[in-house]
DNA sequence: GAATATTATACAGGCCGGTGAATAGGGAGT
DNA sequence: ACTCCCTATTCACCGGCCTGTATAATATTC
């Protein structure tokens, strides 16, 4: 029950800053400490990293860390993107300009929300079964293109 | 592109398994060989372990690993739901004979997959989301035992 | 039943993500 | 500009997963 994971954590934070204004990374290592979870400053600053918080100006005129709404589920897309597909991809196959990727049984979820939150340009849209993700391509870029740069991604 | 990770071995290693009989674990390692896939026998004999492999008798008379159907997607149960449940899970409630599990952005299928696959008696069923996942619990089980059960999965 | 082939286990090392201690960088206020 | 406070970066460590070598156990063949 000491360290908890970095998700938890996260999503603890997430919750204490849409709480009550918090202004300082060594306040928000105090609060979380009180609700038993250990982390220090430095995790702290990574954590608002990745979650995509910034301080705002609050009406009593101090400072405060907030969650852009546009950020909300937009945490650490590169980084994760990468680990996603080296994860969960197993297979990539392409047919005109549509991509299907195949991934472990209750994967293709994952994949796909985070191919949508990475928002490539080349992928209009995505569509994930259990096993199974299609990707349709924009018309410019072709199925086989897009296929290699994500099986490039994948490790494959 | 030497190693190539975990999934997609077991991956190959499954279509391999359907395309022609293989009789032993070496045949194996030397087919992954020749598709670039680096293996020993030792991990050859942990991934048919996790696939759910048997060496069923064939026509010819001679032995072949084959996957049964109901293996198909029950790769190593236990071990794998409480990876995940470590790793997505950031909150569980409940109420009455429902828990309420809530995941990362996208990741709630994972987790319902895998507990789908783990088979545990008391939950009935699970609808997923993308954040959130609905259990519906066994009415003699109750929802606050199954979240405690749960939570403690998840190292909450 | 002995020899051989095949598969599973024990142990150890590598790799990678996550974390913390120390420290450098940046602002605000005086 | 100096100081203080806050935040970001560097470096090193820990721990878990994964894999391989060596070896034991099991099955098969004669």
């Amino acid at each position: 029950m000491a360290t908890l994971g970095k998700p938890q954590r996260q999503h603890r934070i997430s919750k204490l800053l849409e709480e009550q204004p918090i202004s300082s990374q060594a306040q928000l290592v105090e609060l979380l400490a009180a609700d038993g979870v250990v982390a220090t400053q430095v995790t702290v600053s990574r954590d608002l990293e990745e979650l995509g918080a910034v301080k705002v100006r609050i009406p009593g005129g101090t400072m405060a860390y907030a969650i852009p709404e546009h950020a909300k589920a937009r945490s650490a897309p590169d980084d994760h993107l990468r680990r996603v597909m080296g994860e969960f991809v197993v297979e990539v196959a392409h047919s005109a300009n549509l991509v299907v990727l195949r991934t472990p049984p209750g994967s293709a979820h994952v994949v796909g929300s985070a191919l949508d939150r990475a928002g490539l340009p080349d992928i209009l849209g995505t569509v994930a079964g259990d096993d199974t993700l299609i990707l349709v391509c924009a018309e410019h870029a072709g199925g086989a293109a897009v296929a290699a740069d994500l099986a490039g991604l994948a490790g494959l």
